[in-house]
RNA sequence: GGUGGUAUAGCCAAGUGGUAAGGCAGAGGUCUGCAAAACCUUCAUCACCGGUUCGAAUCCGGUUACCACCUCCA
């Protein structure tokens, strides 16, 4: 039974979808004015990891999650470039998805964007006003945060213990407007040349935290089964966008509110950020990095806790990764000589293996222990692709379990065949040096197709090669 | 100031009352002509103080340090 740690209530709940197979989850995308950074993919990887291991475990999974393409930093982005806000959004959402393409996440059901949405928006804005919750203030529309009463449940805040300006963040001219300093924006009024869009109270675009909550509730249902995103989001993202739906729709917004730890960087462990311009993005460190070294660097921290971001990190990640994949690769040379037949005790393990990543992952996605059973695994079928003589169902057996586990991680394991007769004539020359115990020859042979970046292994089944 | 989180070996990290999983790095070894890959062996008393208990990394009280959020952020 999966348990998932609500953040609402602070505990780990089992999970159970409102439809029996099917799970509603909403994700929490990015505002497309840059390229996104390893912080960002963070939290991209790690819901794509909860996302995977729910379909591992047979849910039907809608997966929404949305790109902000309208907000004061996309304005300012697109004036410092010179080109118009939905050129801006373009952009970077088409650099979105050729990173996360890299890392292997899956494309989400939908990815709708705010400007999609305004008119749906609007309604509901209007539906806040009439009933009481919004008020317009020149040509801006606020939501007024006291008159929800469960407002601060999710974040545990206490409406008069919230310092007020704590983040100084909040223009002049917005807190000159509200009511209440707690109040929030649902529709900023357009300044002069600024994009916008015609509503009852002016020209003017959405502010940010409505958009989550129309998208949500639109394409997946009023009362959603996960919603998620970053701690940062938790308030008062998140807060908000329970404040102003559920006035609307009558129903609880979200069954399980889960919140992804930060990447830190530096001695300090600061929160990588934008604002910080402690960043390194996934497009730049994708020119000189496996991509699946990034995403199992990532994807094998458990999506709550902090990963702290270095080289060395990078490079351990690296080497657990290669030890994955050159197990695979002992199991795929074996195919060779495998005789037909099945092994009970194989196939026993196997079953072991597999319900062992259940227990462990069912407990609120831990991966950490997950992966610990893959490194067993992959121990058993090191020392069964040495026996002497092996049988073609277990090794493929393992093979597929194998496969089966790091992908829900998103790292997909295979042999690089590089069915190549030069290199096979080298081979075969190397070893009949060998055999006439011409070592300087054959290790020549072998020096320089590593040169080439292929590594050489004598096995007693033969010699055989692979991409370094 | 309010709220939340974290503190286990050189590094990452599991563990929620019974005498410290796993991985990386390091050391030694098996295999190999030598390698590579793989496998084996080896490497900690759990931030600090006090308490409860036959027994605590795990429970209680206190202390310290670091991080994050408080309407920009994943």
């Amino acid at each position: 039974m999966l348990k998932i740690y609500n953040t609402l209530t602070r505990q780990k709940e089992e999970f159970t979808p409102l439809t029996p197979g099917v799970v509603n989850m909403y994700v929490c995308g990015p505002t497309v004015y840059n390229y996104i950074h390893i912080g960002n993919a963070r939290s991209v990887v790690a819901f794509d990891t909860v996302r995977r291991y729910l379909e591992f475990k047979g849910y039907q999974v809608n997966y929404v999650s949305n790109f902000t393409d309208v907000d004061d930093k996309m304005i300012k982005a697109a004036a410092e470039q010179g080109i118009t806000v939905p050129e801006l959004a373009e952009k970077y959402i088409a650099a979105f998805m050729a990173d996360t393409t890299a890392l292997n996440v899956e494309p989400a059901t939908l990815h709708p964007r705010a400007t999609e949405n305004i008119a749906r928006i609007i309604e509901v804005i209007e539906a806040l006003i009439k009933r009481g919750y919004a008020y317009e203030a020149a040509g801006d529309v606020y939501y007024r945060a006291r008159k929800f009463a469960h407002y601060g449940a999710l974040s545990g805040q206490s409406l008069d213990a919230l310092e007020v300006g704590a983040s100084e963040h909040v223009s002049q001219d917005e807190v000159d407007k509200k009511e209440d300093p707690l109040d929030f924006a649902l529709w900023k009024a357009a300044k002069p040349g600024e994009i916008k869009w015609d509503s009852p109270w002016g020209a003017g675009r959405p502010g940010w935290h409505i958009e989550c909550s129309v998208m949500s509730t639109k394409y997946l249902a009023k009362t959603i089964d996960i919603h998620a995103g970053g701690q940062d989001l938790a308030f008062p993202h998140h807060e908000n966008e329970i404040a102003q739906i559920e006035p609307v729709t009558g129903q609880p917004f979200v069954r399980y509110w889960m919140h992804n730890g930060f990447v830190t960087i530096g001695k300090d462990n600061e929160k990588m950020s934008k604002s910080l311009h402690n960043f390194v993005t996934v497009h730049d460190l994708l020119q000189t990095v496996d991509p699946q070294v990034l995403r199992f660097f990532m994807a094998t921290t458990q999506y709550r806790r902090p990963i702290q971001y270095s080289e060395e990190k990078l490079q351990d990640a690296a080497n657990n990764l290669h030890h994955l994949q050159n197990t695979f690769g002992n199991l795929a040379y074996r195919l060779k000589d495998a005789q037909a037949g099945e092994d009970a005790g194989v196939a026993a393990k196997t079953a072991e293996f597999k319900a062992a990543f259940t227990a462990a992952m069912d407990d609120d996605i831990n991966v950490q222990n997950g992966i610990a059973v893959v490194y067993e695994l992959a121990k058993y079928a090191n020392v069964y692709a040495q026996q002497p003589t092996v049988v073609k169902g277990a090794v493929e057996s393992l093979q597929t379990l194998l496969q089966d586990l790091v992908a829900v991680f998103g790292i997909k394991l295979a042999v690089a065949t590089i069915a190549d007769e030069e290199i096979e004539a080298l081979i075969e020359k190397r070893n009949q040096a060998r055999q006439a115990k011409d070592f300087a020859l054959s290790d020549q042979i072998r020096d320089d197709l590593k040169a080439q970046g292929i590594i050489l292994e004598d096995t007693p089944q033969g010699t055989r090669y692979r991409k370094e």
